[in-house]
DNA sequence: CTTTTATGCTAATGGCAATAGCTAATGCCT
DNA sequence: AGGCATTAGCTATTGCCATTAGCATAAAAG
């Protein structure tokens, strides 16, 4: 009997592209193995269980994101960073619709998303910094960004807009919309 | 063995005191029938499956919902209706989290929620009648206020927001910044 | 009072997560 | 090269849950 020759990494790996292609809910360690070529205890040796490999694959989903995010904004500052900032957010949901599922909605409560979550937050104050935001007007502002890009994300994701038709448009007002209520730079 | 006294209301009744107990995850049939005092495979008689009695909870909660808002714009109209529809979208969600997340994104793609999702649309599409967009324009308002309120509710509910502290003043911030995109009346 | 209908039951099947314990491949260390 | 410890993978098993089949009896209809 060969050896598979799997990892952490492979399975999540195997994970992920599941969730690619039948969505979040089919995330099951029989599916995972399957892919593996692998029978499905054998998992154990490289994760916990099925809750700390949907861990692993939101942390990795964070960390992708958190990538693309800080992609966007470098070499932009101001409102073009921030437009910047939102579009990559969309795109990435719209390339990868299930991932997004499997990102948790508040990373920095719990300890095993804490730091990918914060690496995320520091790219979006990063991007808020021009303003020079006192503490509460910094954490307002950046709720009102989450709400604005999570709930025109998760909508879009679970296809929740009737008609795709001009969501482009909708997404450039809500941008608009949200650059307004910035103070003048 | 004297009768349960079961019917399909009371069974979705009991669904949903449990999904408010022990979140959305925890509903099974199997916890359903303890709950109604009856073994599980006697729920098939009132309920057609697991998914079914998903889509039953589902719609009430959209029917709930939509009484509420409507209630909340009766009696206001133009930016105060508005106002205190978003505020009443939030206080539900506040109030029931794990109902929210039963409740579809899309339910106007799907024909079991279709009817009770036009009629929540309708209440929304009431309060921004002063306005008399066009076609096009009403549609990207719509979407606005649903991303800014789902976005809201949605991370709120799922604990996204990390300190509670503030979080009327930011929704009342994005309430206004909503209200001052919108043209003036 | 009989007949029909519908409600609830027990028994059984199949899928999935998880654990226990075995076997063999791999890596290390002379 | 040979020996040993480690580790990856396997089979077997348990337990929970959804679902189906078939039975018994309560309630309703005649």
């Amino acid at each position: 009997m060969p050896r598979a020759g799997l990892t952490q990494a492979r399975v999540v790996d195997a994970a992920v592209a599941l969730v690619d292609e039948r969505g979040l809910a089919a995330l099951t360690l029989a599916a995972v193995a399957e892919r593996c070529g692998v029978a499905a205890p054998s998992l154990y040796k490289h994760v916990s269980n099925l809750a700390d490999l949907r861990t692993l694959v939101g942390v990795r989903v964070i960390h992708e994101m958190t990538g693309q995010l800080a992609t966007a904004i470098s070499g932009r500052s101001g409102a073009d960073a921030v437009a910047s900032l939102m579009r990559a957010y969309r795109d990435y949901v719209t390339e990868h619709p299930a991932r997004y599922a499997a990102m948790p909605v508040d990373p920095l409560h719990q300890p095993e998303f804490a730091e990918a979550g914060l690496r995320m937050l520091e790219v979006i104050q990063a991007a808020l910094r021009p303003w020079g935001f006192d503490q509460p007007n910094l954490i307002h502002a950046i709720r009102a960004a989450r709400v604005i890009v999570h709930g025109f994300a998760s909508l879009e994701a679970a296809g929740g807009f009737g008609l795709p038709h001009d969501l482009d448009e909708t997404f450039e007002r809500v941008i608009r919309m949200f650059l307004a209520d910035l103070p003048e730079l």
